[in-house]
DNA sequence: TTTATATTTCGCCAAATAACGAAATGGAAT
DNA sequence: ATTCCATTTCGTTATTTGGCGAAATATAAA
C-alpha cells in the first residue's frame, strides 16, 4: 500500500504532471525541462528522481547530458495502468498545449549553458 | 491540472486507500471508520472531506450518522477511471484484507459511543 | 427543553514537501 | 591534467499536511 500511496503522491504535483506530458513528446534533458518549466535546476533534478523512483520515468546518459523519457515497459502495475490514463487526460490544458509545443522547438544546444 | 494533481493528491495517503477499499464493501459512518483506523475522529472527518471534495465519496445524512460511500456516478472523468483501477488493486495487502473483515464484522450499535 | 451522541470545525504541533542558491560530482573537450 | 558545463546533492526556508484534543454544531432520545 505504501507503493501505492507513493505513486499517486508522485502524481500530485502540477510540476511534475507537465514533466509527464512534455515526456509523452519526446525525451528530454534537465536543462531543456528547466527552461520550460522555468524553475531553478535543482528543484527540477528533484521532480525527475521522484519520478523515477516511482517508476514512471527513465534516464540514460548522453554526452555530458542526461535524457529522461517515459517508462517503457514498466515492471509495476501501477505505472503501466497510469501512464495511459495520463496520456488521455489533459488534450486541452492550455499550459500543457504550450509546453508540448515548446518542447517541439526548443534545442538543447541553443537553451543549455547560455 | 489543478483539478487532476489534487485528485492524485486524494489518493496519496495510506489511510485515504484505506477508506476508500472499507468502502467497497459497504457505507460507513464515520464512528465505523475511526474504530479500524484507530485514528482520532477529528482525523478521519478531515479525510472524508479530502475525498468528498474530490468526488471519490459521498455522504448522507443517517439519522445521527452520517454514512458515506463511494460515489455512485461520478460527474467526474478521473474518479470515473481510478475508482475501478483502485478496486483492482492491493488484492492481497495483510491491512486491507484485515480492513475489509472488520468492516463485516463491525456493528455501529456497539462501537459508536463507548 | 434538556441530555446524549455523532460529526465537524478550530487551533495547535511535528513532519513532510517544494522551492532556492551554493557547493559537489562527473563526463567531455581542450 | 585542467577546464567547462550539465546534473546532482546539500543546507535553508516557507508552506502544506496529517495528526491530536477541545469546542462548536446538529440531531435523537428522554
Amino acid at each position: 500500500m505504501r507503493e501505492l500511496a507513493k505513486t499517486f503522491q508522485a502524481l500530485s504535483d502540477s510540476n511534475r504532471i507537465r514533466i509527464l506530458k512534455m515526456l509523452e513528446i519526446r525525451p528530454l534533458c534537465v536543462c531543456e525541462i528547466t527552461e520550460i518549466l522555468k524553475l531553478a535546476n535543482s528543484t527540477v533534478s528533484k521532480h525527475l528522481s521522484i519520478l523515477r523512483d516511482s517508476g514512471f520515468i527513465m534516464d540514460e546518459k548522453d554526452g555530458r547530458w542526461v535524457n529522461y523519457r517515459l517508462i517503457d515497459h514498466a515492471g509495476n502495475e501501477y505505472v503501466t495502468r497510469l501512464l495511459p490514463l495520463l496520456s488521455s487526460w489533459l488534450p486541452d490544458d492550455n499550459i500543457i498545449k504550450q509546453d508540448q509545443r515548446r518542447v517541439t522547438e526548443v534545442d538543447r544546444n541553443i537553451i543549455c549553458g547560455t
